[in-house]
DNA sequence: ACCTGAACACCGTTCAAGT
DNA sequence: ACCTGAACACCGTTCAAGT
């Protein structure tokens, strides 16, 4: 006699974004995520791999996320970074998560897309490649450090993040 | 009748080290580096708080090695970000800890003060602490996506870190 | 076909008892 | 004064038994 099912894996998977905005990484624990959805940790086990697993789904969900909201700007530079820098801000531990867990680096790199595109129209396709990855790694690092704290001897963060944009752009024009 | 000391603390924070970079954060157990000191893990206890407190201390002993490589360059800001770069290269997983721990960003900010002053001589006092945030989260995020894998559209990585540092420096003497 | 309680291994942490 | 075995809470995971 079949048994209906009680939960989905987006069900599971929004838990797992849930409770990782909630308090980091160390929150997305199976019981917690089983109580959420309603159902006893064993459960889980039907729709997921393990732990990693469904830590590594939390990742790509958020990298495809992400990768909604880029595409949704107006794709200059500029945008892209500040869409890039809101997102990060909407969701801190994602952010992290994105870099923190192997295996979200695809999914990561469909999201980024749009930024390559907007590096060719600025330096042209010769140096497109390496332009993206210069102002992809500052726009990352800079929302790495702004979210770990790194940034405490004064000054504006949102006009350093501004200043950045501006110098890169010069660089790049050349 | 006292007993002899049979650990020390820097031996316990040398053997998180030596845990973290054999295979990331999880290594680290409080029985593992028990093991490694000759010590059962209650012993731990005496010298550090709880393990959150040990895993501080390696990110902090991380940084101040790097505060120490950073200063024996020559503090140009291509030796900086070369010598940055080199240390992750070195410590994998000690650089990622440096941006994953709560507290580690005093530490780190030390470490950063050469970048500052290499910073100042190339675009003044008004505005060194902008050029330097920018600088310093383009090394950050590069490594970050290099060590996560995240370049791999092809394309050569030690040329687009050189490529990015002269495109950097050139945008900031603008 | 899915769900669950029970069980196991493992880890962080405390503490009374040893020396 | 430091060290330890024993104990407890908590977590990931498996599995036989339920429906």
């Amino acid at each position: 006699m079949p048994t209906p099912e009680r939960t989905t894996l987006p069900e599971i998977v929004a838990a797992g974004r849930a409770l990782l905005e909630s308090g980091g990484l160390g929150r997305i624990t199976m019981q917690a995520v089983a109580e959420r959805v309603g159902v006893r940790a064993p459960s889980l086990y039907k729709r997921v791999r393990d732990r990693d697993a469904l830590v590594l789904l939390v990742a790509e969900a958020t990298a495809d996320d992400l990768a909604g909201r880029l595409a949704a700007s107006d794709r200059s530079l500029a945008s892209l970074a500040r869409a890039y820098r809101a997102f990060a801000h909407e969701f801190p531990e994602g952010f992290r998560l994105l870099f923190a867990v192997d295996g979200a680096a695809d999914a990561m790199g469909r999201a980024a897309a749009p930024v390559l595109e907007a590096a060719r129209t600025l330096v042209g396709e010769e140096r497109a490649l390496d332009a993206a990855r210069l102002v992809t790694a500052w726009a990352t690092g800079f929302l790495n450090m702004e979210l770990a704290g790194a940034f405490r001897l004064g000054g504006d963060v949102d006009e350093a993040f501004e200043y950045g944009l501006e110098r890169l752009e010069a660089g790049l024009r050349g």
